[in-house]
RNA sequence: GGGCGGAUAGCUCAGUUGGGAGAGCGCUGCCCUUACAAGGCAGAGGUCACAGGUUCGAUCCCUGUUCCGCCUACCA
């Protein structure tokens, strides 16, 4: 093999298109049950079909990429399997957007024009993120690449659904829901976001019926709803207003009276007036206080958040208020109704306040509670064994802290609305018969519509008393009338009914495949806390359903990345940081080790782009070690290598060893920061800054003894650093690895590092502490005395300990040659009487010769502030072990430390003065 | 309203059996020393938010306060 060219600077754009090329093509993702090792398998968080990949993505694949690389070298039977999910709603928009953009409409396609439409559209777009991933280098099982829509995933939508509902935990009712009046869809109630909006709270006077002069006072937020009280609720153990319960008011504005009832659950005593209005069909609370005093429900707003007429005659509103908010939206009709109640002089004040508003969290845009039937999971028999999984640990929720979190969710679990009224996605398995509901579902006629300007009239309405035949298949015949006519439920399921699946969906349930049963349960879970209930949640309560097992063991949660100033990253503020662009940048490798190396437990990330180009520069140094190392290698594996004994060689090993026993520790509790820390630390601070600068002498002298036996180990080390980074920089480590003497195809399959009992050496590191902190004296000797680099200068040095001091004896080339000077390790009776400039530390009494004409005084303040320290620390230890408590109480091992330090403390102190008065000497002051 | 997390060097953050305060970036000074100026060397810089408590001893444990985040909630 011949020594490779390197360029000088790396570059990575070259590099990482090659080798990923090369990894796909000879298929080293390819996952297989048959495979021998212990099987670790992560599902990926599916990213929506129609998303681009974002810093979020970056930061949870790179995570998921460096898990799954290091279990494929461990040898572990890994899959990592790919995806994406349909996102109902979000597709459905942006086709719909591009429909219109045409002139057209999902109207005008009809349904299924439209679901072509969209598949059309996800066969041109629907990979983008998916070529992304591959250029961070995500080491995904692509063969595998599943979609929520796909058919087996749909089958098993469709066989969850059947059997939930067979087991009644899926039923269909009229409650009242989140409703988008702009997507018009139901949502569930973790669509909805709540934001704190400055309102204002309306006291509107309700006249008693029998007593028109004596008026109830009402506090609402939403005075538009008034006009469908159905009661007006007070405290029952309210003195003010006790004795009305059972009496009637006149509901201003229309022509009803409705009656005051008791409701303990629904009044706060001391909030507002005391009297709440109940509406219960615009409010989720008053919905409940309406079951309990057995209200009727008056719906006053049409789908679109409108005015509805009808709505308002049932309310049998005023002719003149009805006329004018007819077909009004929420707001204009707010003011109306306002200025109405004004008018009557029935509002008594308006004040302030604050409130959360709930928004649809695709497309911002005000919930509305909306009365109408519905699908729901009924959750809490499902939530009850996902609760036992997490309590009982056999899911672990890291960090732990998050456990409370997903346990307070669970245990007060709603029930999950889980149809929406679109078109792109799960088709509900609910037939009805039109015979038998002829009086329970209303199909739009067209005919009638023609010569219908009320145009809401077009919906399908099938009430909540309608039958549906649930089933895997369409019937064909109707067990009851025997007719084969069917009408099917238009709606389709929650996008996150089949995400929740994608753990064993993905793996061919509910066929009893290989895969599933090799890779279920999954070993980790790697995701963002903001899906945490979304889908976390929901794949362990359909997990052990369906399974009977969890779906994963670890959940590992990681952070939300922000940008430098802690701001959450959006479009519109254009604070984003574009992965792909900081790639083309700085390279794959170096936003991956900077994502990894940011993410800390329970801390957000905040990016920003000098930390990458940190971490490039990490790269870079990696890059140019591996020049210098091919400078001196042969690129010719020694068949008996010969043995490294040299104390270099000794310590960098043992440094080796620990950083391999380190990453893999914090890899295996989920430190990814930890983790590259130590990469970082090994690689830049001792194999570059003092391994390589140490055997420099060695390998550029041909004939040096030691030099078969040193440029061995370069080449050992280097190789199995690069094993060790290749989860974490996957590219650069397999182009440097490729040029050095290897066996296999790719250093992807190669096995993980494993410490080495025999590299552990704690002399050779005792060793090395020595010798750095003697560099270190000579290297501060020469600043003070203003030498040159480059200038030889006599040094001599000695210890304390005669052991300590002849080891320095056997440094004493290392230290000539990084010292850059003439060293003598003589005791201090041997050196000159003058111009020697001495350091201390820890023992270590370093001479530098003073030549020429240099100003001391430096070197003198830094003798008198060393000083001034030692004395510090000195009188701090002293206090201690002067005090009896102290003696008496500290454990033994600590006094015996403190006493050591105060010992050592006051020798370097004995030398320091001594030093500093000959410096004094030498200066005549 | 409830819950959780954070406050350590100019910035971003490490720091778990409580016993000498760390890293990266930035900054200052000196160096183009043939792997690397995307570099080398030497430095400066911190009453570990505030107030109490426990302890021989607290950045670390407990309580309270302030500030900043996040989650959650039906106060109409």
């Amino acid at each position: 093999m011949s020594t490779p060219q390197l360029d000088k600077t790396y570059d990575p754009k070259a590099v990482e298109a090659r080798w990923y090329d090369v990894w796909i093509r000879q298929g080293y993702f390819r996952a297989s049950p048959a495979h021998p090792g212990q099987p670790y398998s992560i599902v990926i968080p599916p990213p929506n079909v129609t998303g681009s990949l974002h810093v979020g993505h970056a930061l949870n694949h790179s995570l998921q990429d460096i898990l799954i690389r290091w279990r494929r070298m461990q040898g572990r039977n890994v899959l990592w399997l790919p995806g994406t999910d349909h996102a109902g709603i979000a597709t459905q928009n942006v086709v719909e957007k591009q429909l219109m953009a045409e002139g057209a409409s999902r109207e005008s396609l009809g349904r299924d024009g439209f679901i072509k439409r969209v598949w059309e559209w996800k066969a041109t777009s629907g990979n983008t993120i998916i070529s992304q991933q591959k250029q961070l280098g995500e080491s995904c099982d692509w063969d595998r690449l599943r979609f929520t829509m796909d058919e087996g995933l749909s089958k098993a939508v469709l066989e969850v659904f059947v059997r939930l509902y067979e087991d009644g935990l899926i039923y269909r009712g009229e409650r009242l829901i989140n409703w988008c009046p702009r997507c018009l869809t139901a949502l569930s109630d973790i669509e909805v976001e709540h934001e704190d909006m400055k309102g204002k709270l309306y006291h509107i006077r309700y006249p008693l019926a029998d007593d028109p002069h004596t008026t109830l006072t009402v506090a609402t937020t939403r005075p538009e709803t008034m006009l469908g009280d159905t009661a007006v609720a007070v405290h029952p153990d309210d003195p003010r207003y006790r004795h009305l319960i059972g009496k009637k008011v006149r509901l201003p504005l229309t022509t009803r009276e409705i009656p005051i009832v008791g409701d303990s659950i629904l009044v706060d005593l001391t909030f507002g007036t005391g009297a709440v209005k109940i509406t219960p069909a615009h409010d989720f609370n008053d919905f409940e206080a309406g079951e309990r005093h057995k209200l009727s429900r008056i719906s006053l707003f049409d789908q679109e958040a409108k005015m509805d007429p009808a709505g308002l005659h049932e309310a049998k509103v005023e002719g003149s208020v009805l006329q004018s908010l007819t077909m009004k939206p929420v707001q204009k009709a707010r003011s109306i109704v306002v200025e109405a109640l004004t008018e009557r002089d029935a509002l008594e004040k308006v004040e302030d306040h604050k409130m959360a508003l709930g928004k649809c969290y695709r497309c911002k845009t005000v919930v509305e509670p909306y009365l109408s039937p519905q699908w729901f999971v009924k959750i809490k028999p499902l939530a009850a064994p996902a609760i036992e999984a997490v309590e009982t640990g056999k899911i672990r929720i890291i960090p732990e802290g998050w456990t409370n979190n997903y346990l307070g969710w669970m245990r007060d679990i709603k029930d999950w609305c889980i149809s929406r009224q679109i078109w792109w996605g799960h088709q509900i398995p609910a037939w009805y018969c039109r015979k038998c509901n002829a009086n329970f579902i209303f199909e739009p006629n067209s005919t009638e519509v023609q010569g219908d300007k009320v145009t809401e009239k077009r919906t399908l309405v099938i009430t909540k008393n309608a039958q549906p035949i649930i089933a895997r298949y369409a019937p064909t015949k109707c067990s009851t009338c025997g007719e084969g006519n069917f009408l099917r439920d238009p709606d389709v399921l929650d996008t996150w009914f089949s995400s929740a699946l994608w753990p064993f969906s993905t793996l061919g349930w509910p066929e009893q495949t290989p895969e599933l049963k090799a890779y279920y349960p999954t070993s980790t879970l790697v995701t963002g806390l903001d899906i945490l209930f979304f889908w976390v949640a929901r794949m362990i309560m359909l997990g052990l359903k369906f399974m009977g097992d969890v779906p994963f063991r670890d959940v590992y949660i990681h952070a939300l990345v922000r940008d430098a100033e802690g701001q959450k990253m959006s479009k519109s503020k254009g604070n984003v940081i574009d992965p792909l662009h900081v790639m083309e940048q700085f390279g794959t490798d170096a936003l991956r080790f900077t994502l990894a190396s940011m993410a800390s437990p329970g801390r957000d990330i905040k990016l920003a782009e000098e930390r990458i180009e940190g971490y490039r520069n990490f790269a870079n140094k990696i890059w140019n070690a591996a020049r210098f190392a091919h400078m001196h290698l042969t690129g010719i594996k020694e068949s008996q290598p010969p043995d490294d004994r040299s104390f270099p060689g000794l310590w960098i090993r043992s440094r080796l060893n620990d950083t391999i026993k380190i990453v893999t520790m914090e890899l295996e509790a989920y430190r990814f920061d930890r983790a590259t820390n130590a990469l970082y630390q090994f690689f830049w601070h001792e194999y570059c800054d003092w391994y390589l600068e140490l055997i420099k002498p060695i390998l550029q002298d041909p004939l040096h003894p030691e030099g078969p036996a040193t440029r061995q180990t370069l080449q050992d080390t280097l190789e199995v650093f690069l094993r060790v980074l290749h989860p974490f920089m996957p590219f650069i480590s397999e182009e440097i690895w490729q040029t050095l003497p290897h066996e296999g195809e790719t250093i992807a399959t190669q096995s993980y590092p494993v410490p080495q009992t025999h590299w552990h050496d704690p002399s050779a590191e005792e060793t090395f502490r020595l010798f750095e902190q003697s560099i270190s004296l000579i290297r501060t000797a020469r600043v003070l005395l203003n030498y040159p680099p480059g200038q030889e200068v006599r040094v001599f040095v000695t210890h304390e300990e005669p052991a300590t001091s002849a080891t320095l004896v056997t440094l004493k080339q290392n230290l000539a040659h990084l010292g850059r000077g003439q060293i003598s390790p003589v005791p201090l009776s041997q050196w000159p009487a003058s111009n020697v400039l001495r350091l201390i530390t820890d023992g270590i009494t370093m001479g530098v010769s003073v030549e020429g004409d240099v100003d001391l005084k430096k070197a003198l303040d830094r003798l008198e502030k060393q000083i001034a320290e030692t004395d510090k620390e000195s009188q701090r230890l002293d206090g201690k072990l002067n005090s009896a408590d102290f003696v008496s109480k500290a454990p033994p091992e600590v006094i015996t430390d403190h006493r050591d330090r105060l010992r050592a403390l006051s020798r370097d102190r004995a030398m320091l003065t001594s030093s500093e008065q000959q410096l004094r000497t030498m200066l005549g002051i």
